[in-house]
DNA sequence: AAAGTACTTTCCTTCTTGGAAAGTGAAACC
DNA sequence: GGTTTCACTTTCCAAGAAGGAAAGTACTTT
């Protein structure tokens, strides 16, 4: 039915839109955003990067260690589907998910 | 974050969405749009009637037994609300949802 | 009487999630 | 040097969701 079981779960879907929207996005910006404990977010981000959606990197600011996720192409491509999928779920009741 | 888990499963998404679309459906045709054994439409349904979002019609066509069901005032208001909260989080990713 | 129709319910097993709390490794503080 | 703090990660656990299989229900049809 199209819809991507990984990425389907509301948080993930959270996550993964906005990804989609950015180049990378540091771990405490998602975890902040989306409103989950970090416990909540490094297991969605290590499932994402599981399934081959996101990429994990590490680094320092300053001394500190740092994380940054950002989509892969598949993790990209993969949510353009599933947005697809639930559009066409939706264009189905003559809604449109459009704005206004 | 707006989602309603009610809705959300991608099944229920399905069965909400096509009764949005039509005054009342047939169960067995919603069963078969939707793709589910009797088993798991008749959960959902169930499920979706317990949270006041459809109404369940029994009836006979001839003589054979024959179930309706169709969305409430209140199911197509939440309905309405959860692709608001789709649109809200997709919007964030830069798509829009919309066809073409 | 036996079989079929149109679901409903029960049983059972599996999957997913989330919160809480403990763990890790490096850096900063006293 | 020992203790905290920071930034996550992992483990533990308990709860809820979901689906398949199969039995059940109430009639009707053959």
């Amino acid at each position: 039915m199209g819809l991507d079981p990984v990425i389907h779960a509301p948080v993930r879907l959270q996550i993964v839109a906005l990804l989609a929207a950015a180049e990378e996005a540091e771990f405490g910006f998602v975890r902040d955003q989306v409103e989950v404990s970090d416990s909540v977010l490094s297991k969605h981000a290590s499932a994402l990067e599981a399934a081959g959606y996101v990429d994990i990197r590490k680094g320092y600011v300053g001394k500190r260690p740092r994380t940054w996720l950002k989509l892969s192409a598949q993790g990209r491509q993969a949510y353009r589907a599933h947005v697809a999928a639930l559009q066409a779920i939706v264009a189905r009741s003559g809604l449109r998910l459009t704005p206004e």
